[in-house]
RNA sequence: GCGCCCGUAGCUCAGGGGACAGAGCGAGUGCCUUCUAAGCACUUGGUCGCAGGUUCAAAUCCUGCCGGGCGCACCA
């Protein structure tokens, strides 16, 4: 177990057993020993006394004097690293822990070889996240991206905090969107071809669609039916949309296609089920799920009149195959614009009999983006359409990345185009990758002042005293619960907020500790303080798919 | 009308039961003959949308209202 998650136990455990010996009579309530946001409130602080103080009959300091007055003296206090302790506030028990208590994270670091952060409150349980899974009828978006850099950077954090996470595609290649796709690319072929451009009705105009035309042209004949016009660009789109997503560094485990589900004959599995479960009624000639009697608002056509299923069949029977190989959990990212078809989809897993509370939708939320202080209009049809390559070649990855996972997912976020171009200090990536650049620098200076970094156990206890030092340690002692918090809440932005915490304190560190030049024994515990941070850093940008570099 | 998300500093946003609410940007002032000034220190700026409720304790939880975004197809 991490150092603080022991110390915090520890305490725990020694507060318990004083306010027991103090009041015999009381059933303890529940408390959390929690790290006070201000550093005049000690290292710890517990809220025991106040929890207590209506059934102990006493007012809350009274209880918290009687407490502490229980507590173990230093003599006694190898379980806890205990200086002293104070009453303080409307009645909170703070803890000042002895200097050198959270010495032991450097060894931590060193030892966990690049996987400091790891924790096993995932207890192995397998997730699996689905994530942008855009419709394969053109190029990725700002907003794909936004969904891309969250679902990745939470797979990572709950890999680190024990889950066994999957990330997971799914490709919309059949239904009325695809043939309409079809449509779109055989009507660039006449084009091309010198005729007039007659798009269908809910056609695709973009001009990406032109080259795809041409090198359709070249290998197959114009009579082909549609089915092979939308079958080629479906498969050159989403060629083009993992390119994109490599270059960002999000590579799916997973592509799963609407067309195999169809195959397979999931859709009618499922239509056969819901019926004979008693949730379908036939109205207008179409087949409905009475989704009213799990929560929706309204019922839902399942067969249409035309005897087409409607999009969230195969939704369902997606879904419910996802079930099916095992998971724990189902985590979809979905673009809130979707929200409106979650309702249904659940209800038909739960007509089915499948456990929807296991099911986790989460919505990302939009991307304005905000240029010279103006909103980028974007909009398909108006031509102003900023796709994720071209943002990319704007942005950088880094910065993107790093960006949209400062924020919640969901909240709508404008992002500032300008701000995250802009190669200064003002720019939080640069922020905390000039850290690690730093410390990089300053680890090949002293390496050739013959600076070697000590083991931690060479390392005195009274080292690393300095109140900078000492919030640097405690940064590095946070990252297992940060990234379990993070996990636990689906939250990778929390990892960025830390981040950018870390870096600001090895900067202040950094400035007012020197390392090459100072006594022996300081020079060395430092280099080896600079070396863990650096670990750490490494690690905390790995979560978030942000690159490390060790020049800037 | 119904549903989901959001209202925190001039702007963009963290904080999601604890003690005087934070960061970046913006505005202003200092600090480079010593390990990267893409840095550090300081100043400026807030009835945490409003009103009730729960609690020893509410920006945080609950309810209602107000404001903004997005959905509400036998399109996907």
């Amino acid at each position: 177990m991490a150092i603080l998650a022991q110390i915090q136990q520890k305490a725990r455990d020694s507060l318990a057993a004083a306010a027991a010996a103090a009041f015999p009579n009381v059933t303890l309530p529940a408390f959390v020993v929690q790290r006070p946001r201000e550093g005049a409130h000690g290292d710890l602080a517990c809220n025991l006394a106040m929890a207590m103080a209506s059934v102990a009959r006493r007012p809350p300091r009274q209880v918290a004097e009687a407490i502490v007055a229980q507590l173990p003296g230093p003599a006694a206090a190898a379980a806890l690293p205990l200086g002293r302790a104070e009453v303080a506030g409307p009645g909170f028990i703070n803890l000042f822990l002895r200097p050198g208590w959270l010495l032991p994270v450097l060894g931590e670091v060193r030892t966990a070889h690049g996987a400091y952060a790891r924790s096993a409150v995932g207890g192995g349980r397998r997730v699996l996240v689905e994530f942008v899974s855009a419709n394969p009828t053109g190029p990725l978006n700002v907003v794909n991206c936004r969904a891309a850099a969250f679902g990745d950077a939470l797979v990572r954090c709950l890999n680190a905090a024990g889950w066994r996470a999957e990330s997971e595609y799914y490709v919309n290649d059949a239904g009325g969107q695809f043939r309409r796709l079809g449509e779109s690319l055989r009507a660039r072929v006449v084009e091309l071809q010198g005729g007039e451009l007659e798009l269908p009705e809910g056609g695709y105009p973009g001009e990406y669609l032109i080259p795809l035309a041409e090198e359709f042209a070249t290998a197959h004949p114009t009579d082909a039916p549609v089915e092979e016009y939308a079958r080629f660009a479906v498969q050159r789109i989403l060629l083009q949309q993992k390119e994109s997503l490599a270059r960002f560094g999000v590579v799916f485990q997973h592509y799963a296609h609407e067309s195999r589900i169809r195959e397979l004959g999931e859709p009618q599995r499922v239509v056969a089920a819901l019926r004979a479960a008693g949730h379908t009624f036939e109205r207008d000639g179409a087949l409905w799920l009475r989704s009213t009697a799990f929560g929706d608002n309204d019922d839902r056509v399942l067969v249409k009149r035309d005897g087409e299923f409607t999009y969230r069949v195969p939704d369902i029977a997606y879904h419910a195959e996802k079930f099916g190989r095992g998971y724990d959990v189902l985590i979809d990212v979905l673009g809130q614009d979707h929200h409106g078809d979650v309702a249904s989809v659940r209800a038909g897993l739960e007509g089915l009999g499948l456990p929807v509370d296991r099911l986790e939708v989460l919505l990302n939320q939009l991307v304005r983006l905000v240029r010279g202080g103006e909103t980028v209009r974007m909009s398909k049809r108006g031509g102003t359409f900023i796709s994720m390559d071209e943002f990319l070649d704007e942005v950088g990855t880094d910065a993107a990345r790093f960006f949209f996972l400062m924020r919640t997912i969901d909240t709508h976020m404008d992002f500032d185009i300008d701000l995250a171009t802009r190669q200064a200090s003002e720019n939080p990536v640069y922020y905390v990758q000039y850290a690690h650049a730093r410390i990089c620098s300053l680890l090949r200076q002293a390496a050739e002042a013959g600076l070697a970094v000590p083991a931690p156990s060479e390392v005195a206890g009274d080292a690393l005293q300095h109140p900078a030092e000492a919030a640097l340690m405690l940064a590095m002692a946070e990252l297992p619960e940060e990234v379990r918090a993070a996990a636990e809440a689906r939250a990778p932005h929390r990892v960025t907020t830390y981040a950018r915490v870390l870096a600001e304190r090895f900067h202040n560190f950094y400035v007012q500790c020197r390392v090459i030049g100072e006594a022996a024994p300081t020079a060395a515990a430092r280099l080896l303080l600079a070396e863990a941070a650096r670990a750490v850093l490494v690690e905390t940008l790995g979560l978030l798919g942000v690159s490390a570099p060790e020049r800037m």
